[in-house]
DNA sequence: CTGTTAGCGCATTCAC
DNA sequence: GTGAATGCGCTAACAG
C-alpha cells in the first residue's frame, strides 16, 4: 500500500486536515514548526498524492487526450511530441489514442476519455471523416462537455477551436515556386477533396496559376489518400497527361510519386520536379532531398496543448482559430523546366 | 455534471447498490425486470462510470505508462503503435511519456505514473542510461510497486521482465550477409557500447567474422549515438581505413552513412555496401533501398503490453524474457564486393 | 431479491 | 492554529 495523507498524519501526530493544508500550501496559519514536521514526514515516507482521489474531488485530472489516426505517420508523431512536451512542462499528462482512421473507434475513444475525466481533447479528424462525421464527433465532445481543439482541420462552425496551418498559402508557395521555375503543366496529387486542408491547398495552387494566367486543368488533378502507395498510383493514373512537375499534398505521397517516376525511367528533377507538403524528416535524407512546404508540426501540437491548458486554468474558453504560416523548403527535387 | 449511478437510482426508484450490481453484471439475483429498468435508464441518461471513483476502490486503472525517449523516432512510434493497439483492444489506456533521453525526467515520470495509479509501465531505457542508471530506474519502479517490462534492453538481473529481439542473431545476419557477398573489411558503426543491444550485435558480428576466419579489427569499429548525424560523423572518422562495407547499428545512422559516403563521391552499393538495423519505414523508400536487419517492432510493443495485462489479470508476475527473432531484409544497398 | 453501511484517499467548510 | 465532519462516485460486505 502506498503511503497516504493519513500515514503522515499519524506520524506527525497532526490531523489529516492540517497535513492536507500544508501540503497544498493553503493560506491557513499553521505553525512553521508543524509545517516543517509535515514536510519532513512527507519526504521520509515518500508521499505522493493519489491523483485518483484528488481528481475525484477537484473534478479534473490535468490530463489531455490525444486523438490521432496513426502514430507511425511522422506528421502525427511530431504532433504528439509537441503535445507531450507542452503537457509535461506544465505538469500535465497525455493519453495516446490511435484511431487507425476509424470513425467508430474515434467515438468510442471519446467516451473512454470522458470516463477518465480528461480535461481536454486534441483531435485530429481521420482522413475519411466527411464534414458530417466531423460534426458528429464534435457534437459528441460538446455533449460530453470536454473542451477540444482540432488540429490540422478548420471546418467552419461556431465555437470550433482549431490550430492549423494556412494551407492556402502553402498551396500558393508550392505552386508559385514551380511556376517561377518555368513549369506550366503542374500535376496535383491531392488528398481526399472533402477535407478543407486539401481544398485550401488546391485553392492556393489555383490562385498561383491565376497569377500566371494559366488555365486550371482538372485532368492534372489526381485525388489520392495520403499514403506512399497513393503516390505511386497517382503517377500511374496521370500517365498520358503531359506534365513537368508534380505537387503532392503530403510528403508521403511525394515519396511514392518519386518512386514510381523513377520506375518509369524518369529523373528527378531533370525530367520532373516534385514538391511535397509537411516536411517530415525523411524528406531531408533522400538522395534527392525533397522540396516541400514545411508546416511547424511540433508547434501545432504545443499550441493546441497550450490553448487547452490555458482555457482550463483561466476558465476562459476562447473561440480561437490559430493559424501558423507555412514556409517553403527548397531542396533538390525541383529544378527549372527543361527547354 | 455527468450523470452518476445515483441519478439512475433515482430514476428507477432502485437503490444505488442494485444499480451498481446490475451494471457490473454481478452474480446477484436481481429480477430481470429491475435489470431491464436499470439498463434502460442507463442508456437514456448516457451513463458512463467515473473511472476515477472506480479506480479509487478497485486499486487499478487499466492504464499503462509508456516511457520512451523520442516518439519522433520511427522505432518508438512503431512501438507505441503496438502498445496502443494491444491496450485499446483490451479496453486499456496508455499514457505517453517522452523523456527526451533525460534520466531525471524518466524518474520524475515514474512518480507521476505512480500517482496516477497506472497498472504497469513499458520502459525503453534512454540511450545514455548506463547499467547503473538503468538499475536506478528499475529500483524506482520496484519501490513504487509498479510492474514493468523493459523493451529493447535485456540487462541481466533477477525479476527483470523484458521483451526484445535477439541482437546477437541480428548482428550475425548482417555480417554474414556481407561476408557472403565477399566483403572482408566491414566497418561497424555501433551505438553506445555500454548498451547490451550494441554489445550483442557486435558479438554477432564477431561470431560471423570468426566463422570466416577474419580477424576482428578494432580500427573498423566506430562508436556513435544512433542519430543521422552520428552516421555522417562515423564516415568522417573512418576516413583512411580501407573498407568495402558498413554495418550501422540502426537505420538512422545508416542514412547518415549513405549521405556522407555519397558526399565523398562514393556510390552505394557499387563502391560501398551498407547494412542498417531496425527496418524503419523510410528504408524502403530511399532511391537505393536499405538492406537492413528487421526487428518486429510493433510486435515488441504488442507483446510487452500483453505481458503486463496478462500479469495483471492473472496476478501472475512471470519473470519472462521474451526474445523475438530478427530477419534480414535484403535490398539495394548491398552488393558483391568489387574485384 | 434488494437496501444499509462503510470506506477508497483526499479537500474543504466550519467549529473549537 | 488545528481538528471533526462531510462528501466526491463508486464498490463491497453484510443484512434484511
Amino acid at each position: 500500500m502506498r503511503t497516504t495523507i493519513k500515514d503522515i498524519a499519524a506520524m506527525t501526530g497532526l490531523s489529516i486536515t492540517t497535513v492536507s493544508l500544508v501540503l497544498n500550501n493553503k493560506p491557513s496559519r499553521i505553525s512553521e514548526q508543524s509545517k516543517a514536521l509535515v514536510f519532513e514526514a512527507a519526504k521520509k515516507l515518500r508521499y505522493r498524492p493519489n491523483e485518483l482521489a484528488v481528481g475525484l474531488i477537484k473534478k479534473h485530472t490535468k490530463t489531455l487526450g490525444l486523438l490521432l489516426t496513426d502514430i507511425c505517420n511522422p506528421f502525427f508523431a511530431s504532433l504528439a511530441k509537441g503535445v507531450e512536451a507542452c503537457c509535461s512542462r506544465e505538469g500535465w499528462t497525455v493519453i495516446l489514442c490511435d484511431t487507425g482512421e476509424s470513425h467508430d473507434k474515434e467515438l468510442a475513444y471519446m467516451q473512454t476519455l470522458s470516463s477518465k475525466n480528461v480535461d481536454g481533447i486534441i483531435y485530429c479528424a481521420s482522413m475519411d471523416s466527411t464534414a458530417q462525421k466531423f460534426l458528429e464527433s464534435w457534437e459528441m465532445m460538446e455533449q460530453l462537455g470536454i473542451p477540444c481543439v482540432v488540429v490540422d482541420r478548420s471546418y467552419e462552425g461556431p465555437g470550433i477551436r482549431s490550430v492549423s496551418t494556412d494551407h492556402v498559402m502553402g498551396g500558393w508557395l508550392a505552386a508559385e515556386h514551380l511556376l517561377k521555375l518555368g513549369h506550366r503543366r503542374i500535376a496535383c496529387v491531392t488528398g481526399p477533396r472533402h477535407l478543407d486542408v486539401c481544398r485550401d491547398r488546391l485553392e492556393g495552387y489555383r490562385m498561383a496559376l491565376n497569377k500566371y494566367q494559366i488555365p486550371y486543368n482538372p485532368a492534372l488533378i489526381c485525388e489520392q489518400r495520403f499514403s506512399i502507395e497513393s503516390g505511386r498510383h497517382a503517377v500511374a493514373q496521370l500517365t498520358g497527361q503531359p506534365y513537368t512537375a508534380v505537387f503532392a499534398f503530403n510528403d508521403m505521397m511525394a515519396y511514392g510519386v518519386c518512386q514510381e517516376l523513377r520506375a518509369q525511367g524518369l529523373r528527378i528533377p531533370e525530367d520532373v520536379s516534385v514538391v511535397g507538403y509537411d516536411d517530415i524528416y525523411p524528406s531531408q535524407i533522400l538522395e534527392v532531398p525533397l522540396t516541400t512546404v514545411r508546416q511547424p508540426i511540433e508547434q501545432l501540437g504545443i499550441r493546441a496543448a497550450q490553448e487547452l491548458i490555458a482555457a482550463f486554468s483561466d476558465r476562459i474558453p476562447p473561440e480561437c482559430r490559430v493559424l501558423f504560416k507555412p514556409e517553403l523548403a527548397v531542396r533538390g527535387s525541383t529544378a527549372p523546366v527543361e527547354r
